[in-house]
DNA sequence: TTGTCAATTAGTGTATACGAAAAGCCATAA
DNA sequence: TTATGGCTTTTCGTATACACTAATTGACAA
């Protein structure tokens, strides 16, 4: 019995803690939506399904609560964090201000590479848009954001900015299927990509503004048709 | 009035988790300096010292860890958060750009209560300044920007803000004790409010990213000054 | 029928036990 | 003298046991 978690760490091939494994496939979980907002996380049911004791798993839990992807509510359990709509739109609108903060800086700051790398990737995403892939379009947005970030050349604000839209990457995907949007993301990009290559930090600030701002205007729609109707429910099921 | 969060409610409480009380106590050390960056925290040690046992040390530790005030070096103990002068200089930039950030939103939003609650702050900082108070200006100031980051009607953004600051909080005290630091932050708080009376976000903004930068800068001449000989040794210590 | 209260119970918070890994140490050999 | 190898010690990571809280349920009275 004492030897079989020795068996568990190995079967995952990962040498890495159980307790960061964990941590690692919960925030998955919440962030594609598997575990859906607002349902409890009970801890030694998530033990038995991890193979693990309770003690790896509240730790992962703990860590999570930090982040705000749970809620932990004193002695009376763990639920997946279930947000409002207000707080949703809050944390794109937050996300917006920080993108912008980002290329402002990164407009100013980056190397003739990271431009030049930059344009192939915003060109390479030509494709996608004709091709209508969404998922290819979400990757290569992600690339497109954290490849900004790094321009900054302040690891920390790349951080920070990291952080806040890994909380949002579960409604961003779907915003994306709105209508045309990712045609007018790639045109968004498109007049990004200008200001950045004339040097023009505030603007390209002011336009990665209404850009993150009218991705959440998109979402806000399905919002608006999809999730009103959960309101009227109580806010933690079981 | 300077209710705040709930942070002062929940200062000395016992009823609280003991968990939650040992993070909230180490937080308090680390940012007050009472533990120095780079000194191991030995997780029985540390039980001891709070009368309680291991777990919720390791808890606690562990979400320090999320929030970056702490370091886990897997099997090899936790020690407090070693910053790099560069890392230290990327923070304040990146609060200056979220505080700009913030006063924008909040200049175009708060309510005349809270223009007004504002104002009558700032003039209550006047006989800090006369009396050369260090400390009352230091509460004055966080109050200042928390009622700023409060105007803005967005919580996570205010959480954002106040989570930046905070890991700050340990530098920023010092920052105020160089030369007339002092009542030069008075006089740039007293431009910024001009530009929030005016409704102008746009400049506010500005003044306030100059005014955290003159911060970070009265800050760097205090590091270069007296971090700069720990470079030359090792990163952690034994 | 409904409201209140007590007993039950499920599940968290904390303590302790144990195996494993890394660090320290000493002895021995080159 | 120094380097290296194995042994000891320390401390971590995980498991498990216990304590305590709060939700739930059932009974009884109004």
């Amino acid at each position: 019995m004492a030897g079989l978690f020795k068996v568990a760490a190995e079967a995952e091939e990962d040498g890495g803690l159980l307790s960061d494994r964990i941590r690692n496939a919960l925030t998955d979980e919440i962030a594609s939506g598997t575990l859906v907002a607002g349902s409890a996380l009970e801890e030694q049911q998530l033990a038995d399904r991890f193979g693990a004791s309770r003690t790896p798993v509240r730790e992962a839990l703990r860590q999570l609560a930090v982040s705000g992807l749970v809620e932990v509510r004193g002695r009376r359990g763990v639920v997946v964090a279930r947000m409002t709509p207000e707080r949703i739109m809050d944390m794109f609108e937050t996300s917006a201000e920080v993108e912008a903060m980002c290329v402002r800086l990164a407009t100013y700051r980056m190397t003739p590479l990271e431009r030049s790398q930059l344009i192939e990737l915003h060109e390479s995403s030509q494709a996608m848009v004709e091709a209508n892939d969404v998922d290819a379009y979400d990757a290569f947005n992600r690339q497109f954001h954290e490849c900004i970030y790094r321009a900054t050349h302040n690891s920390f604000m790349a951080e920070q900015a990291q952080d806040v839209r890994s909380r949002l990457s579960a409604f961003r995907r779907t915003q994306l299927r709105q209508g045309d949007r990712i045609r007018k993301s790639r045109d968004e990009h498109e007049a990004i990509m200008h200001a950045i290559a004339e040097g023009d930090g505030d603007t390209a600030s002011r336009r990665m503004r209404a850009h993150m701002l009218n991705a959440a205007a998109a979402l806000r729609r399905y919002i608006d048709d999809r999730l009103k109707p959960v309101d009227g429910r109580e806010p933690y099921n079981t």
